[in-house]
DNA sequence: AATGAATGAGCTTTCATTCAT
DNA sequence: TATGAATGAAAGCTCATTCAT
């Protein structure tokens, strides 16, 4: 986690570097992601860099933990407005709620998204420690209430299923950043014809 | 593709740069692979690498093609026994070949999946070409036969529905991967079980 | 052209680099001359080099914009004294011009004029930019100033016999830096009689 | 010098590998050009490459003797025409014999033109050991006799209005070679105006 | 705290030459 | 003699990180 003195910095500053670090993961992705392309576009030092942060991965951590919290945020919006419903009506706002941030913060989903789907475990471990699973936690607890309230099969197994559902969330951005490029689709309109299509599949499938 | 060289090799050999060079990938993702490493590990000269392969890009596509066929070798096998059945059936049997596949290459099998998840596209392309989405045009044609044969519903969309099942066979693979590491489960065992469990939600969704 | 860093470099280590890359450049030429070599031989870090430079050829570059200068200040010593006067005592004031930078920059003058004397038009290009045949403009113009004093034929062709006298005043550096070498000959005796020949031959010709 | 093993070589293999080792010199020039390129344009193995020559140098000296003897018979067949005349239509008959060599062997001339342009005087001993002023040796013995039969003033120095000749021949060859690119001049008009105005030069100056 | 020059291990790649067959 | 794979030193260059001011 970044140091005092970053959270010290005059607010524009922060998030002057936070968004160029945005800008530089989303288009280079971590690995290829250059400190010094970040503190030239920031207009700072070098050396301010390593009194800000750890090091290139405590600036990572930021960012994605960044993205968790506005991801959470944009979730909790749509749950409380719903608590208590159906889960798959839960579900789909959820989608909602993800589609917003990913309308927000286009560039924080992408980057939160791609990490997360990466399959370096190694890496993982060492930018997010062990609190990797934590997003499924929460997943799982909505699961449980659902089978409690009896509108899902009490016999899938909450872990797998959530896990599934992690992986179903992802796909469905991937699959809207990657059409919404095309002829004219506008993100809006893709992502609320496959978010349906998908919470269709998860209450019935698609044998018939 | 490598050179006429490295097929000319030994057997021996060509399979210890191979092994040598899919645990370096394993271990360290494309990016960070190093060349250097590969040479030491499996005790050849660096100018022989480059007699051997055009580049470090030429090597990993060898690699990731190796993967691609030995994994089709796995589906093949069981997909051939069923052929001819109901689309779930053969969808449980191409995770059975997948799992053949993960227990055969389970090397092999993380490289390609976490290739295939990583989001950088250009890379992708560099690396594969234009044949990137492959994959999914095999699916799409056997959901295109089970919707024919009425075994599923005419109403999805092909194109995601394919997206999602990609996302979800890696996403089974991830799984087993991560759990199998622990408390004595099998991936057999693991794999199993949970196959099963997604064939079902894809046939008759979770709801109740 | 050098980075603002290494302007901004102690002067007694500028001048220890600058010194130590001329060594290497008029002991290998540029191809041969090595980067490597040269920061161990300065005592700074590789990465240090790149700092300072951008490349290979932007030391070069500026090692040859050196010794361009350099002449300058020599013939435009010889020249201002001169100006107005006849064309040939003019050529000798600049050959003398030319000795007195042959003799204060002996490695200087001897890098640029090989490169300028090798053949590979494209690496003069990239190195020089366009500003290739200026030195030829400048020779030019006086032998059209001194075509309407009337103090050579007016039917030469300036262009061709800028050309020549260009290459005869490496050829005669050339010399000087041959024969200097030998039998106790020094630099200044053999260039002031060779020069006068030169000139000689220049205004009255060879024959008889 | 080729080992006894070019020799011996069928007359056909000879001469594809000098052909291609010309067009490699005098595309890359000495120190670009590679020992790999050659092997495979000429079809010949890089082992047998160095059961024929001792190293990348004793080719090169093969091709420079090449363009050397070949030079000389292209004057050869002028200088007996007109042995015993006045010493500059010698000359002048000299670079008709220069031009008819420029055009019977372009590549040799430009190779062995660069080469001896170039200041590099360890890589000149290295290549061509101490015979490097034999070129000079036949211009002096020229004017030696010029001077002999009043053709010439006696008092130039034979050794540096050699040297100033050899240049001056380049120069020209140069000169051409840019020249004869351009606005569809050929060759041989731009040689024959230049060469007169050369010869013209050398007998009576450029002064009035 | 801020700065940006300094660092050096590391990278991928090339190539003349050697050597085993 | 012919072959071409094997070699490894050396090349130019990058970059996260440290350090002196």
């Amino acid at each position: 986690m970044p140091k005092q003195t970053f959270n010290d910095l005059p607010l524009e500053k922060k998030e002057r570097i936070q968004s160029v670090a945005e800008e530089e993961f989303y288009q280079y992705g971590y690995q290829k992601a250059s400190i010094s392309r970040i503190v030239q576009n920031a207009g700072i030092a070098k050396g301010s860099f390593y009194q800000y942060f750890e090091d290139k991965a405590d600036l990572f951590r930021m960012i994605l933990q960044e993205a968790f919290l506005r991801k959470r945020d944009h979730l909790e919006k749509v749950r409380c407005a719903r608590s208590g419903e159906d889960f798959f009506a839960l579900l789909e706002a959820l989608y909602r709620g993800a589609l917003s941030f990913l309308q927000a913060e286009p560039r924080l989903a992408a980057i939160s998204d791609r990490f997360m789907q990466q399959g370096d475990e190694t890496l993982k471990a060492s930018i997010l420690g062990d609190g990797v699973q934590k997003s499924n936690q929460f997943l799982k607890e909505l699961l449980q209430q659902a089978v409690e309230l009896g509108s899902i099969r009490p016999d899938i197994d909450l872990d797998f299923t959530a896990h599934l559902l992690t992986s179903l969330s992802m796909s469905l951005g991937d699959y809207v950043r990657q059409q919404a490029g095309e002829e004219g689709k506008t993100v809006e309109l893709v992502f609320f014809k496959r978010s349906e299509e998908l919470v269709r599949l998860l209450r019935e499938g698609i044998g018939q």
